[in-house]
DNA sequence: ATCTTTTTGACCTTCACTGACCTTATTATA
DNA sequence: TATAATAAGGTCAGTGAAGGTCAAAAAGAT
């Protein structure tokens, strides 16, 4: 089994015992269990807690710095995991506004949410950063917000 | 917790106990009750004290000294007016939570349209731009959004 | 043999905290 | 009334404690 198995399961259960689903943990302690390097808990947090997975990651830098790892609960997950999944990694203003609406039409997210993601994943609002990093900007945008609001 | 979250808590709790809303300390009283060097409170009243956050610090040196914390009540027209002139057009993460956290407060904003901002203004979700483009991002967004919805 | 995934390490940024040194106001005293 | 002592608060650079990034090396898969 590789280390990346290792630490996902472990913070699966970790997570898993927290009766609010929200684990918190140091990245270097996680190493040091692991006796891995510090960004090897990056690269397991980006393949395996993303939001396609229903997981929703903050983060902290500094003395008194963590990681928090939330898993959400909610019977839209599916809907919203495929989604998440079809769309891949980069989304367009147009496409963005197609799957608000489509969103709004499942009754996952309600009319003043998706007023406020339009205006944020507008082409205007995300203006001065080139076309590649502004459409994976939005997909960012979109996957960390509705995984938060479903 | 931190130092820092400590003692922001506590002049948090006092300043709320004053029915007049202005609280009056020493800055050495607080230094010693948390048994940190004074420099420590000016630090907290920097990063958690600041006029973005609804709050007006007034100080006086020498014998008799003081620090005399004090929440701004204004008008609700007044700050956001206020926050687009102070603004400028780049924001930081931590500047950007305060005055969400204060258009919460008065109401100028609601719960979940304070969370969605939260979200999408993090450090993680803007991630892959180089700092200064995304404190120009965020500044950005928080300007288009709340024009838009109040 | 090539492509993909995992693992590592060097270097970077952010945040909290401290201490040495500075400025200002009051009070005691020559 | 000057002047010295004392009692505040202010500044800023430096240290340490987190986490982030990215590219290269290693390991696996096809």
């Amino acid at each position: 089994m590789n280390l990346v198995d290792l630490i996902e399961s472990y913070i699966m259960e970790e997570v898993d015992k927290q009766e609010n689903g929200i684990l918190e943990v140091k990245r270097c302690d996680l190493a040091e269990t692991f006796s891995c390097v510090p960004s090897q808990i990056n690269y397991v947090i980006a393949t395996r807690f993303a939001p396609e997975m229903g997981f929703y990651v903050e983060t902290r830098r500094g003395g008194g710095g963590y990681i928090r790892i939330k898993r959400v609960v909610s019977d839209k997950l599916d809907i919203t995991s495929d989604m998440f999944d079809k769309m891949g990694d980069k989304m367009s203003q147009h496409v963005g506004n197609m799957y608000l609406k489509s969103l709004l039409d499942y009754n996952i997210i309600d009319e003043s949410s998706a007023e406020i993601l339009t205006i944020v994943m507008s082409d205007n609002t995300l203006s001065g950063i080139n076309v590649e990093s502004k459409e994976k900007l939005r997909a960012n945008i979109f996957k960390n917000v509705i995984i938060n609001i479903i």
